[in-house]
DNA sequence: CTACGTGCAAACTGTTTGCCTCTTG
DNA sequence: CAAGAGGCAAACAGTTTGCACGTAG
């Protein structure tokens, strides 16, 4: 594929945040340099980069939130307001001993589900 | 919540089967026993449960899976067709170990995405 | 000229919601 | 009769897609 204005924008995008967007933060964001870019060129470069191996998908809430950083490592997820945060540590975990019954492995997530800080503090509301 | 004919087949389904059905499987199972259910009931029921900690929702490809397996276990992903498939060896991963910045954490979730035997077979389709 | 990436808008799919009815205590 | 659970259909949100246009080789 072509590197084109829109899907250099979309990659520095990614790889300029901790933040693991999703489409609708990266379309708004690569805006601001590309007015007349369209969402689903948002979309289908994602998709095309995911597919590639360059970045990482992560479904959470119904959404899909994207990672530039593909070398493993965990995450935090808040089940309230649905952030992602990284955890830098690696772990290793040998996923070799396990039975992968006959699965090609293409990666391995391991996601802490919980409550930030954030949501701890303002309780009760949602 | 009151346990209703509705709540109890929705249960029932889900402790019945390892696959990790979406809402559609398991109103399109839960209506053999209650035909008028609705689909909106299946939603309110899986989130309820959700939250009561009853079951764990794995989102994948942007469709919500359930399972009524909640204590902790591995899941293979497929990326090719979307199947989920248990590991049934619980691994022990001291999740304490880590930096958890703060989070309170709820569960943890090894997934392990790949793909399946099935569609390694048939080759260059999808 | 050809191939292909894009903008745009319409279509789609999974999920949620409002409203009214029915059931239960 | 009050409170809550469900049926149904409309509404929503995120995502995908078809098509016409533009641009690079």
């Amino acid at each position: 594929m072509r590197m084109t204005p829109q899907r250099k924008v979309i990659i520095d995008i990614l790889k300029g945040t901790k933040s693991h967007p999703d489409a609708l933060w990266i379309y708004q964001n690569a805006t601001k340099k590309i007015p007349r870019m369209g969402l689903g060129t948002v979309y289908r470069t994602l998709d095309q980069l995911e597919r590639e191996g360059e970045i990482k998908r992560i479904d959470f809430k119904g959404i899909a939130h994207y990672d530039a950083n593909i070398h493993i490592h965990p995450h935090l997820l808040c089940s309230k307001c649905g952030k992602i945060v990284d955890i830098s540590e690696s772990y290793d975990f040998d996923v070799n001993s396990l039975d992968l019954k006959g699965f090609k492995v293409e990666s391995v997530n391991l996601d802490i589900v919980g409550v930030c800080p954030d949501c701890q503090s303002k309780k009760e509301v949602n």
